[in-house]
DNA sequence: GATGAATGAGCCTTCATTCAT
DNA sequence: AATGAATGAAGGCTCATTCAT
């Protein structure tokens, strides 16, 4: 009988090295060799357990966004349902989660993004993606907004959540979460009604007593 | 007898074909070979004219870079002086210049903009354009509003310059300047002081008659 | 607790997918991996077994002679033993037995006489099977020719089986054994002693009644 | 301004050092490497003349193909028009030309026809060659055979070509040339209306004179 | 100035085989 | 007995670059 389970362990360990190696040198010159020998095992592996380099490729954007993804959903699960500002702050947190701005996990993924526009898989992945967050967004901003404004101001917090973090993506201090939270809530105080507003701030003066 | 006046010929035609051919096969597969198949000369022109690929790729990127400061520059130039929104506007709409605009263009930035992660010539133009945005911006803020308020809401605006662009850049239906261009002006009538808003609505006003 | 008698099944298990994957894809791409997936089993097995991928190769040649030389002396011992004429149609159906003129042997068996140019085991095996053949023939066209004669006339019918084979194997509708069988028959008539001949048929004649 | 005509010098050099490297290793052990590194050049020379093994492996089929065409049309063409068994030894003689009986030609040959059972392209050049000679064949047989006679015939001095080829390719001995011409005249002397052999005879010893 | 010839390095992948379980 | 894990070697091919012409 053979060792069992090994896919388990080598799959995400692949997927990691895939990421540290893109982190350390770029999708161009991250090949299965460079790959395979940081995760130290031998090359062939990859076409063992991927079937191919562009598989794994696959698998790692995959890995990426089903993370994010969660780490999204969890944090809305844990506000109050009706609280559309808080809400709008979880998915904009969820964003800016700390995995999600580690070195390694956003050059992968700009690396990605530039990669979609000629690769069909990543780009169906890619654009899945970028739809949710206009979707969670939508679904808060139409309870307080008329819906022609409700994708207005949808699309602005992902333009400013994509922006924040493609920018920061560049800088060597790496992204500013706190500050994205801080440059969203601002934008929503202004574009939300006043009673949206209010209600959400007095729902957090109460969670402090 | 050497042709004369040849560099002023090749180099600008060679960077559009890597341009060209970014926009077809992506930066990672565009070879010396296709773009100079496409340009209709010898692969070893490259190496003539730019001493390397990367010499050509960033030549490439240096052109973007340029045509994009120009297309700033000379709407701020028709502007006044004093009218700090039509200023910002003109440097929004400088931003999503028709040329800026073309997919070529795009896929090429994009494709620029996660090589500069690990190539530090090219870093070193992202950053400075990068830098470029929010200093013109600043000149305009600091003008209306505290030095740190001014950070706060340049950052914001490079964001939401940048994310648009970038979600744009992923979406079937490119990007939508016209959108940005109102976005960012429903943001900065939310932002800035009600004179400076109202002084710019009355010289919008007199321009039309 | 081993299985007893396991090689007694998985042999010739092994060397049936050997043959169908040739079949299907050709010597030169019947990996270990795709003969093993076919027969349902795991890769290493074929090491077990065989001790190798070239062990497995010779022992499916080997099988296929194991079978025409069967289906020769079959048919000969079914034979009288004086007429020359029936006994060498016999040689001659047995070459075109229906198992010999399975696509799978057939592809397997040309594909190993390429193959035995370069390796001395497979080389040895096809020459020995040439020369039984050449034998056959010649025990009985010596009972009636000169030796000189008898040896031409041997090497004629060898090349007319081989040929006709040959030249099948790569024809869309596959080898024809009954004009195999015409044409020998005809070329025999002409070249054996009438008598031969005529006793031949009378024989024959006999049977049907 | 380069180096020109070099095409037609590597080309043939290449197909040289194919069959060659086949003829020492046999198919499916010639590599890129060692063809290129026998005909003294870079391994990635066979991409930039034939741009890919599969090519390089088919211009050298069709190479031996066009010779063997050329030997026999040379010989049809210093026949007499009108003396059948004379143009179908020229056909004969043709198939048995020296050069097609050269160690690295039988190897190439036989190599390609076992890999042309899996490869459309090689498939249908062999498909070709095998037709031309059966059309040749017929085209002098029906003009003194009955139609359904001299198919007959066609099919057996073919097989008879082919079997004496294939049987001598595997012998230590080489193919005989001599011998085959020998069993096939002796073959058309039993098969043709005696006029057309007494035909023959005249004119050979007419010429002789 | 411009080109096709030529190359060496590197990449992804395949494969026969070994090994621990 | 049988297997999946794992590997090193090799294969075909691409590519940026150099060079003679």
């Amino acid at each position: 009988m053979p060792k069992v389970g090994m896919p388990a362990i080598r799959k995400p360990q692949l997927i990691d090295a895939t990421m540290h190696t893109i982190n350390e040198v770029g999708l161009q010159k991250a090949s299965v060799a460079m790959i395979s020998s940081y995760a130290g095992v031998s090359p062939a592996i990859i076409n063992h357990y991927f079937g191919g380099k562009d598989n794994l490729l696959e698998e790692t954007m995959r890995s990426i966004l089903r993370q994010l993804s969660q780490g999204v959903q969890q944090r809305l699960a844990l506000c109050a349902k009706d609280d559309v500002i808080e809400r709008i702050n979880a998915i904009v947190a969820g964003n800016f989660d700390l995995v999600q701005l580690d070195s390694k996990v956003v050059k992968t993924w700009l690396a990605f993004w530039a990669q979609a526009m000629h690769q069909p898989k990543l780009y169906r992945l890619q654009r899945v993606n970028e739809k949710r967050l206009l979707s969670h967004l939508l679904i808060e901003l139409k309870r307080v907004l008329t819906p022609e404004r409700a994708k207005f101001v949808a699309l602005s917090i992902a333009a400013l959540i994509d922006g924040i973090w493609l920018r920061g993506s560049l800088s060597p201090t790496g992204i500013d979460g706190q500050l994205a939270q801080r440059i969203i809530a601002d934008y929503l105080e202004k574009q939300l009604p006043s009673e949206t507003v209010e209600f959400h701030h007095q729902r957090q003066l109460a969670k402090r007593t």
